[in-house]
DNA sequence: CGGCTCCTTGAGCCCAGTCAAAGTCCGTGG
DNA sequence: CCACGGACTTTGACTGGGCTCAAGGAGCCG
């Protein structure tokens, strides 16, 4: 269950047992079982926890008041949600369920004792705010930038790495469990559109998206067609010099 | 010289005396001086400070390998490039002028050193992150969901409350000191509707701006026209309970 | 006063949006 | 096992916001 979170912090560094037994048992903290499109937590809401997906899809999402709505971000397995929240009053933000999702519910003070614990760990749940961070601006350079090809493209290619740094990619696919309606709201796009874009890249033979199963063909020609430079995913174990010994 | 720095972290909680004075001398360390359009870190560069913005507009930005540019984020006075930058070994991203700049070089030890004498400090800092990265969610939505004229108006309210945090507007007025065509790489528009769109706002009698000054004839209109929520800036004093007695 | 850089304007085009209607898939209950 | 209903996907026709290319105007600095 605490697998997806460990691994992919172990992106960033390796930690000893005694600190892989403590993000486990954060990780088994007030676990919820959600329905899928279900909300986690509404804007103007007090943050209470912080929370671990273990399981499932969740996104960040904000609407606006005349109901266009923005998804600004993914929540897959071992992504955690804003481990500072509590510092803000109110969420600026909703967090809801994409999928059915199971998710730990860890408290503030948890947090604090395993930084205070271990500046490993500290160290690596910096890096984790950092990484959201600059998945953040990339999202904003594809909106900005790029076209609706290359966002969709940019956009399965970042969920290939992610998902493979948690473990959750077989080869050069893995389970996309969303809507095309999601992906337009993700995207900037109408669903309509999102349906021609996929088209096309499947006319290409670029990728084979059935059922939830999403194929990329051919990674480095896709990477080249999105202008995608995986530099902004720091998934090369930058953290290697802290490793436990 | 540190004021829009102490004064900005200020809109979260006040300071005692010892700590403002603190402040004070990390936004003297290492100051410099820049022209305008000139780098201040590249992608692909170690961090090496935590750089301080005293005078002056910067912004973050990244450019694609056909040479398409997007603006990230600006700096204005008084605001600070990720105090947690050094856990990454690479910026994923650049940091240039956008104007002449002043700015303070502050090491990592010195931050440090901040953080572990005051607790209310360490938390003001935090509280700063958070609110950068609200802000690009809030770029994201704008760049996802909003229409060129909501798109710029938004972007002129969110200056004008940045910009009356750190005590730089009068009234609905403060200097805006960048081109159109930032605008434009800011925005995700050619420069040429960019000044369409600016023409509008000015025919409509929603703005003007003249030499470097832009004033907002009438806020709560243009707020309504760009569906423009602050709550996304937490600037309400929510920190107030932290606050030095 | 010459030469930047920046702003403005016009014309034509295209990417992506909207609206509307089928078609497909899948889970549920009879 | 099949029929139904709802959610999701696909398709067509048309529209429009924003882009490109290109040229001219304005302001500012040396």
């Amino acid at each position: 269950m605490a697998k997806p979170f460990i691994r992919k912090l172990e992106n960033f560094t390796r930690f000893s047992d005694a600190e892989r037994k403590l993000l486990a048992e954060s990780a088994g903290q007030g676990v919820r079982q959600l329905g899928a499109r279900e909300d986690i937590i509404r804007e103007g809401d007090g943050p209470r926890h912080v929370n671990l997906v273990l399981e499932g899809w969740a996104c960040r999402y904000k609407q606006l008041q005349d109901g266009r709505r923005q998804i600004i971000a993914f929540f897959v397995p071992g992504d955690l949600c804003d481990p500072h929240i509590f510092i803000l009053r109110k969420m600026d933000h909703g967090i809801a369920t994409l999928t059915p999702v199971t998710l730990a519910r860890i408290t503030q003070e948890r947090i604090e004792t395993m930084r205070a614990a271990s500046p490993r760990i500290a160290d690596a749940l910096a890096w984790d705010m950092l990484l959201t961070a600059s998945i953040q601006r990339e999202w904003t350079v594809s909106l900005g930038q790029r076209s609706a090809t290359e966002r969709l493209a940019h956009l399965f290619l970042e969920l290939l790495l992610r998902l493979r740094a948690v473990g959750l990619t077989e080869d050069a696919s893995y389970d996309l469990p969303i809507t095309q309606a999601d992906l337009a709201d993700t995207l900037g796009l109408s669903s309509v559109h999102v349906n021609r874009t996929l088209q096309e890249l499947r006319a290409s033979g670029q990728i084979t998206w059935k059922g939830r199963r999403l194929t990329i063909h051919n990674p480095p020609a896709l990477m080249a067609l999105a202008l995608f430079d995986p530099a902004y995913l720091h998934l090369d174990r930058e953290g290697a010099h802290l490793d436990a010994s």
